[in-house]
DNA sequence: CTTCTGTCGATTGTTGAACAGGCGAGGCAA
DNA sequence: TTGCCTCGCCTGTTCAACAATCGACAGAAG
């Protein structure tokens, strides 16, 4: 009995087996869960013993988390002070919205002139989600489907540049979105929008999709702005 | 002898004191020196113990500096594996003047159609300092002079996330600009058609500015993807 | 009563030592 | 070659300690 010749499968593309995350990775995951879900409010203290306490790991290891979210503007560092969870301002939403409009509507004005491509089908992906996920009342759910769509446009580039700079943008954006009381109002009414403007890239009526996402990006602005004036005054 | 009552100075104006830089600042600052003089090359691993006896400085506070300069993308990061000095391939040089297009044209665009001014004399005043740097031969002080022209012209953006963003990715082509030999031969061609550019904003001949600006970014962008190719290759 | 000015406790900045665990190189056997 | 084992180096993390800084409070001075 002699086997045949043994065959290698192919490796090219298989994927590269990620590092386990390290305690500080973790302890940054976790406060920044709890910033999103709206426990450590904006303005927030965050002591190191505290955290070190409740997370059951060692202050320098806090401190390695406390670097890394200030890197992603979650947090506002001073020396001798320590970090709060950040504000976003009402000249933050503008200056985000700033990029916004550059990266998205950058994106839809290269698949108009044919130097890029919307891929439709993850587009749809990103709607299907949100739209169960508002069935069922997740509305965290809903936030992320709706920054994974936002994403994905913005995929259009082939930059992995844009695409982490947008990604920080939208991590920022949900600091605005903590000012909303109630988060179904806010992203409830885009969902459908984001319904149509699959419908026309999926369509190719891309110069529709575009004139209706301007206006899109003029809606949530004006709400964001509003949310987080009333909130910064209070 | 009675003292006329005293009188308190004007504070109005006086500058606020900024915080002593903290031992990982500093840490930060010297690598990161360090790596645009080209004594840490890229692919140059960075042992944790060795820095913290260079530097006498602890290792949890070169750690903290680490964190710092992989946020900044100057150093990459592996767990178990340690930090080394970044390598730039040729895909990153693509996407850093895809970013730098639309920043520092988008800019101009702005300028052309009057929605953002470009500040004539803070740019000659970068010109200025490059041209005297030339004489000199201070190669790295018409780098960072260079650097600063460029700053300048997307300042007119006037938004500070722009201007990080751009700023970042400016410090990450000094990684690239290290694959040269001889930084004269870099640098030096460009600080006269700095002055042109200089000019022709002055004189209000902006269509003029961004028509050359656009044959500037693509000669730079040649000439940099040769040479990081060709370091990379070796 | 108001305005300054010490003082003190709490928190951050930093250190040094210690130990577990992952990684890579080298050697040895199948 | 391939697989296995060991060993040293380095990183990940902890802990305890101390100096420096900050903020609040209370008392002194006017």
């Amino acid at each position: 009995m002699v086997n045949p010749p043994r065959s290698r499968g192919d490796l090219s593309d298989l994927p590269a087996l990620q590092p386990l995350p390290t305690a500080a990775e973790r302890a940054a995951d976790v406060i920044r869960e709890n910033i999103f879900e709206g426990r450590f409010a904006p303005g927030t203290a965050l002591p190191e013993a505290a955290l070190s306490n409740a997370l059951q790991v060692s202050r320098n290891t806090v401190r390695e988390a406390f670097r890394t979210l200030t890197s992603e503007h979650l947090l506002t560092y001073e020396a001798h002070k320590g970090v709060m969870v950040r504000w976003l301002t009402v000249d933050d939403v503008h200056d985000i919205y700033r990029l916004r409009r550059m990266f998205e509507l950058g994106a839809f004005d290269l698949a108009i002139e044919g130097r890029a491509e919307l891929d439709a089908d993850e587009i749809d992906t990103t709607v299907t989600q949100a739209e169960r996920a508002v069935e069922e009342g997740l509305w965290k759910e809903v936030g992320t489907a709706n920054l994974r769509f936002h994403a994905e446009i913005v995929k259009a580039h082939r930059s992995p540049r844009i695409s982490e700079v947008f990604q920080r943008l939208m991590t920022e954006m949900r600091l605005g979105f903590l000012a909303f009381t109630d988060q179904a109002s806010l992203h409830g009414q885009f969902v459908p929008r984001n319904r149509a403007l699959h419908d026309h890239i999926a369509a190719g009526r891309l110069a529709k999709a575009r004139d209706e996402f301007v206006g899109y990006l003029d809606d949530a602005q004006d709400l964001i702005v509003k949310a987080v004036r009333k909130s910064d005054h209070g």
